[in-house]
DNA sequence: CGGGGTGATGTTGTGCACAACATCATTCTC
DNA sequence: GAGAATGATGTTGTGCACAACATCACCCCG
C-alpha cells in the first residue's frame, strides 16, 4: 500500500487492451494481419491466459476475429459495411448536441492548441503513422465534449471500427496524405474557433462535415 | 461431417453467451447477484477456462463486473445512468427510419401476431418472468426492422443495459405488472397495425413513445 | 473487555500442458 | 503423372493446478 507501483490484474488488462487497440488503430496491425498469441504473450511478459482475455475483449469490440487452428486476425470491412458505420457515426455526431453537450475545459483547449504545431510540422515530412496518432489524439479530446456516457462509448467504438480502415487508404496512397494533413489542420483550427466561443454545437457540426467529406474522399479515391 | 450434431468451440461459446445473457435479462440473475464461475462451469459441463471467456465478453458488454478475490457480479445502474441510456435509446429509435428501415417480412408479422395471444392470456395469471420473456421476444422481432447493422448492434446492447433494470422495478412491484401487461398488449397491437400498412416509420414512432413512457413510469413509480 | 493481528476459506487470476483443429508438404497408390 | 491419403507443423481451445487476493471469523495480547 506504498504507492502506485503495485499494478493489479485489472491494470495489466487495461494496459494490454489499450496498447493492442492502439496498434490496431495505428495500423501497426493492419486489417487482415494475423496475430500470434504466443508472441504477444511473450512480448508483454505474461502467459497466453490473460492475453487471451484481452483478445476476447477486442473480438467483442469487433476488432479481432479468432478461428481455431488458424489464427486470430485483425478484422477488415468492405465499403458497404463501412458506409453503414459512417452513416451511423454521422447521426451520432448530431446527437452530441441533443444529449448533454459539455463545455470544453481549459485542458481540452490547450490540448487542441498543442495539436496544431505537430500537425503543421508534419506537413513538411508527411508520415502516415504520425498522422494517425495525431488524428486519434484529436478524436479523444473531442470525446470530452460528449456528456452522455453511453453515447461516448458508442462513438468511440464506431471510431475504432472505421478510422483504421480509412487510414489504410491513406497508407496505401489511395488518398493523398499531404492533402489530408492540410484538411486536418484546418479542422483543428475551425474546431478551436468554435470551442473558444463556447459553441459546442458548431464544433459538432464541423466534425460532422469533416466526417462526411472524409468518407466521400475515401469513396472516390 | 455427418450433420449438425457436431458443435464447434464457437457454437459452445455462442450458446453459453446467449444463455447467460438471457438469464441476466430475465432477472434469473438480478443486478447485484454474484455468479460463481465454478458452479456455472459445472452446470454447463465445461471447465472454467471457456466459461471465463464468456464472462469476459459479458463484462465487455457492461452486464458483468469481476473483482479478483471477491467475485463476478451482475451490474446495476442508478437512475441517472439509466436516464442517460434511455435518452440515447430514444434517439436511436429515431434513427431507425433515417438509416435503412426494413419492411417486415411475413415471418416477423406472424411472430408478432403469435405474441398477442400469450400476452393476453398472461393478464389472467400475471407472471413477471413470463412477461420479461415476451418483452424480449417482441424486442428481437423489432430489431429486424433495423437495416443498418451497427445501429442494430448498438440498439440491442442498450436494450440489455436498461430493460433488466426496468424489469427489476416490475419484479419488486414498484411498477404494477397488470398495468404493464395491458400497455404491452396495446403496444403490440399498435405496432402490428402500423407494420401491416408497411409504415415502418409509424412503428418506430410507437416504439419511441412507449419507450419514453415506460421510463417515465419507472421514474414516478 | 476491546482491538489488532492472523490464519482459514473462498474467489478470481495465471501459467502450463495437452487436446482439437486447419493447413500444407510429402508420399503412396493407381 | 495425377490425385488422394497421411503425417508434420503450427494455431487456437480446454482442463487443471496453483498463485494472488479479499473477506471474515477467531484468537491472542494489552
Amino acid at each position: 500500500m506504498d504507492d502506485a507501483h503495485e499494478i493489479s490484474a485489472r491494470d495489466r488488462f487495461e494496459r494490454l487492451h489499450r496498447e493492442i487497440r492502439t496498434r490496431i488503430c495505428l495500423l501497426d496491425y493492419a486489417p487482415g494481419t494475423r496475430l500470434s498469441e504466443a508472441d504477444l504473450a511473450a512480448e508483454f511478459g505474461v502467459s497466453r491466459t490473460p492475453l487471451r482475455r484481452v483478445l476476447a475483449r477486442l473480438e467483442g469490440e469487433g476488432l479481432l476475429h479468432s478461428v481455431q487452428g488458424v489464427g486470430t486476425f485483425v478484422t477488415d470491412a468492405g465499403i458497404e459495411a463501412l458506409e453503414q458505420t459512417y452513416r451511423l457515426r454521422l447521426e451520432l455526431a448530431g446527437l452530441v448536441v441533443r444529449l448533454d453537450p459539455v463545455m470544453p475545459d481549459a485542458a481540452t483547449l490547450a490540448g487542441l492548441e498543442a495539436l496544431a504545431g505537430p500537425t503543421r510540422r508534419l506537413r513538411e515530412a508527411p508520415d502516415p503513422r504520425a498522422f494517425a496518432a495525431l488524428n486519434m489524439e484529436f478524436f479523444h479530446l473531442m470525446l470530452g465534449l460528449i456528456g452522455n456516457e453511453p453515447l461516448r462509448e458508442v462513438t468511440e467504438r464506431m471510431y475504432f471500427q472505421t478510422t483504421r480502415i480509412w487510414l489504410k487508404s491513406v497508407f496505401v496512397s489511395r488518398i493523398d496524405l499531404r492533402h489530408e494533413l492540410q484538411i486536418f489542420e484546418r479542422e483543428i483550427g475551425e474546431t478551436l474557433d468554435a470551442l473558444r466561443l463556447g459553441d459546442v454545437q458548431a464544433a459538432a457540426l464541423i466534425q460532422r462535415a469533416h466526417l462526411s467529406m472524409s468518407f466521400q474522399r475515401l469513396r472516390d479515391g
